[in-house]
RNA sequence: GGGGCCAUCGUCUAGUGGUUAGGACACCGGAUUUUCAAUCCGAUAACCGGAGUUCAAUUCUCCGUGGCCCUACCA
């Protein structure tokens, strides 16, 4: 039974490359009908925080990826840590180390100076393991190094990028634990992946120096090794790893604005995978099926928010078309205090009207497109009127804006919304003839003036859903104005 | 400094020992009886460099260059 994990570290809000790298093992796992495992790495009690296990949880659970078991906690295993220390001690494959950080820190220093490789010297290693438990239980203060045998192959088989080999004798015998009961990183991956038995381990590229430490470990306890996958990273637009400083990580940033869950997925699937077929929009069920480790890229890929916000576009219309009642009801947190949200019906005839069709990118979109609708007029000044690429003059308006004001006064507007736009747009239309001027002189004015703003809906839409005492009342404003 | 990973249009990528090197996003242009947007159509645009192997390398090998990652009593 293939089994993997999802290990996050709770010192912060999801991450997205933390959110694209549990969906690849998700994507992985339930495409090859094996399990998953989440497992909170809260071994750093500094930073760790259940409020951001929370929030990883919550995250992950809304972006559609689960998991059969968890969530563990390594906080709560180190009486079973400790359990295998104490054997690694007693094989002696591990050992005590009073070095002061002073001394290990000038060392380092020195190291450095000299260009040399910075290394722990082995002071510690051949100390007797009976007196330094002694020194411990008397209460001296020890950190815990593995032994690294040297001379040994390190070789590891990864799934993506095929064979890779370090030689042991890049490694020094490093700190597995601070004290019996506080233990590192390495050694509490290489266990737990151990007693949870994962098949597979599948995380970010920055762990590929990682993996051999983590061998040597599973050689210490003669335990069965994994397989391992190592993932592109997602990079800032530098080609840097992502990150908060450069670029917007959690995924509460891209929620407030307005991404929608189904198109992160997708999203994230594509930034170092694609589909067989070059399908660039694909379901969770879609991505399952197609999904295979072969098909990752090896080169890290930037993180490319255009690319988003087009597939986010498309999954809001294709939202819309299909379900507006459920479209909005799913999202009615997002839009709440942004458009008066108990307009329901307006709001989703509006939404459906063809005139709006793709013209939203995310949710903000949305709000800010339908605020001309229920808001008072933005502020404007007469040059949005005056547009020059269209030459429309103070004089042109004026006669656009008196003619369109007759034409609106005289239309029946007691018809359906259909027939509506349609007489609306032809009285318009039928301005250009009439004046001897050009669309745009005619229509740009007329939608400036209505929308206060360059971009807008359509004029006739404008006109239809504002209804005529505000359309009335707004051309008129415009007519003051010049 | 040491070690490792990586390298195709601006970006995400496909692909092959012989291809007009394909797609998508973005950009630009055109159309929609010159309205923003939307939509449709079209154009521009890439195999990091040098050797080697080969009849033939973007593809295989080596070297170089560049980028990134690790090099903690963080994960």
């Amino acid at each position: 039974m293939i089994r993997v994990r999802i290990p996050p570290s709770p010192t912060g809000l999801l991450h997205i490359g933390t959110a694209r790298t549990a969906l690849y093992n998700y994507l992985f796992a339930r495409h090859e009908k094996g399990q998953i495992v989440f497992r909170s790495e809260d071994t750093d009690k500094e930073r760790s925080k259940k409020e951001y296990e929370d929030d990883i949880v919550h995250g992950l659970n809304l972006l559609g990826i689960t998991w059969d078991e968890g969530p563990y906690r390594q906080s709560e295993r180190t009486e079973n840590y400790k359990k295998y220390l104490k054997e690694l001690l007693k094989k002696n494959t591990a050992y005590y180390c009073f070095c002061s950080k002073e001394r290990l820190d000038k060392m380092r220093e020195e190291q450095t100076a000299k260009k040399f490789p910075t290394r722990y010297d082995g002071a510690c290693s051949t100390l007797d393991p009976k007196a330094s438990a002694a020194r411990v239980k008397a209460g001296e203060s020890a950190v815990i190094r593995l032994r690294v045998i040297q001379d040994q192959e390190l070789r590891f088989k990864d799934l993506i990028r095929g064979e890779t080999v370090f030689s042991s004798k890049e490694f020094d015998d490093f700190v597995i634990a601070r004290r019996l009961d506080d233990c590192l990183y390495n050694f509490t991956v290489v266990v737990d992946d151990h007693d949870m038995k994962i098949t597979h381990v599948i995380r970010g590229e920055d762990h590929i120096s990682n993996t051999p430490k983590q061998i040597l470990i599973y050689r210490a306890f003669g335990w069965d090794i994994p397989e391992f996958a190592h993932l592109p990273l997602i990079l800032n637009e530098d080609r840097t790893k992502m990150s908060k400083r450069k670029n917007k990580v959690s995924l509460n940033d891209y929620l407030a604005e307005g991404y929608l869950p189904e198109a992160i997925v997708n999203f994230l699937a594509l930034v170092g995978w694609s589909h067989p077929e070059g399908k660039e929009i694909l379901s969770m069920d879609e991505l399952i099926v197609a999904f295979d480790l072969s098909r990752v890229h090896h080169g890290g890929a930037i993180f490319d928010i255009k690319k988003l916000d087009w597939i986010n576009g498309e999954y809001i219309k294709k939202a819309i078309q299909e379900d507006v009642d459920g479209f909005f009801k799913k999202y009615f947190k997002f839009f709440e205090g942004k458009i008066p949200t108990q307009n329901t019906d307006l709001i989703k005839k509006i939404l459906k009207d063809p005139d709006f069709e793709g013209r939203f990118k995310k949710l903000s979109d949305i709000a800010s497109e339908l605020r001309v609708f229920f808001e008072a007029l933005p502020a404007y000044s007469p040059s949005l009127i005056l547009n020059e690429k269209f030459k429309v003059t103070p004089e042109i308006a004026k006669t656009v804006f008196q003619k369109a004001i007759e034409a609106v006064r005289d239309i029946d507007w007691d018809v359906g919304d259909s027939a509506k736009t349609k007489v609306l747009s032809d009285a318009m239309m039928a301005l250009v003839p009439a004046l001897g001027l050009k669309n745009g002189q005619v229509l740009w004015p007329i939608r400036a003036a209505l929308s206060g703003a360059e971009r807008s809906p359509n004029f006739a839409t404008l006109m239809v859903y504002l209804g005529k005492e505000e359309t009335l009342k707004r051309l008129e404003f415009a007519l003051g104005k010049l």
